[in-house]
DNA sequence: CCTCCCCCCTGCGCGC
DNA sequence: TGCGCGCAGGGGGGAG
């Protein structure tokens, strides 16, 4: 999936294109994703007016009228906004359909996204009330993360991946982060120092910027809301490199797997 | 509380 | 060519 940098370009691409536009109507032609979308959401949400786009996580709000409707991407989702005649794909399983003529098309084959709509203040919902800080504010640095990992076990890079410690990171800018900071990636939490926190935050915040400015990281489904692939991937430095040389040492990149999920990592740099 | 494991779902690339 | 298997960017829930 998308993680935050695919997310954030998505919330770029769609705040100018939603901002006053009215929803006029609403098609869900699959309703079985990761929560069933609410019935809700086509009684209530039409005739409302878009706020903009907003962004907590990896979840995209859209502020309209009484509500906010929730987008996750889950996995393999991708959001775009196309002419109102565009002719449905396979998996294109929600529609919003604006007033100027476009709608909002979500498309998401595996299904592990979501479309909810939520009334009263969305920093409430039990899916976000619960998150850690956004890891591009002042909230996230080198200190934080050194507190919130004193006395851990869980390797560091599932505490980078767990969203009550910080949110957005997934498992293609963990993987960048620590190689970033030179910090490896089965090394206990609680037994990283405090200067290698500082230099692992920088870390986090470099990659995830820099990404988000290359649009992105498009491995299979990920498109920008125009289509467009991101243009992030070729950036990558020991993501999906294994057995091809370190970029800074020459050793060669290893690749780990825990649970079906892929570490990459450089034996040489990283400690 | 923390950590690990499994699951949800579809598609694709690989080896046989 | 066809089939079975493992794997893919997330994250919730439950067991221990």
């Amino acid at each position: 999936m998308p993680e935050l940098p695919e997310v954030e370009a998505t919330r770029r691409g769609l705040d100018p294109s939603v901002r006053g536009r009215r929803v006029t109507a609403v098609r869900v032609r699959e309703r079985r994703l990761r929560w069933p979308v609410p019935e809700r959401l086509e009684r209530e949400l039409p005739g409302t007016v878009l706020a903009g786009a907003e962004r907590r996580a990896k979840y995209l709000l859209l502020p309209a009228g009484p509500g906010t409707v929730l987008v996750h991407l889950g996995m393999s989702g991708s959001l775009r906004r196309l002419p109102d005649d565009t002719p449905i794909g396979p998996h294109d399983h929600v529609d919003l359909a604006l007033d100027d003529g476009h709608l909002l098309r979500l498309r998401d084959p595996r299904r592990f996204g979501a479309v909810m709509w939520v009334t009263g203040d969305p920093s409430l919902d039990p899916r976000l009330a619960h998150l850690g800080p956004e890891p591009l504010s002042e909230a996230f640095d080198g200190a934080y993360l050194h507190a919130v990992s004193r006395g851990r076990r869980a390797r560091v890079k599932s505490l980078l991946m767990d969203g009550t410690v910080v949110v957005g990171v997934g498992n293609i800018y963990a993987s960048e982060a620590l190689f970033a900071a030179g910090v490896h990636p089965h090394r206990a939490a609680g037994r990283v120092g405090r200067e290698r926190c500082d230099r692992l935050a920088a870390a986090v915040k470099e990659v995830l910027a820099a990404a988000i400015e290359h649009g992105g990281t498009t491995l299979r489904d990920y498109a920008g809301i125009d289509g467009r692939p991101g243009g992030n991937a070729v950036r990558l430095a020991v993501y999906g490199r294994s057995g091809e040389p370190c970029l800074r040492c020459g050793a060669s990149v290893r690749l780990t797997r825990r649970d079906a999920r892929a570490t990459y990592h450089c034996p040489g740099c990283q400690r």
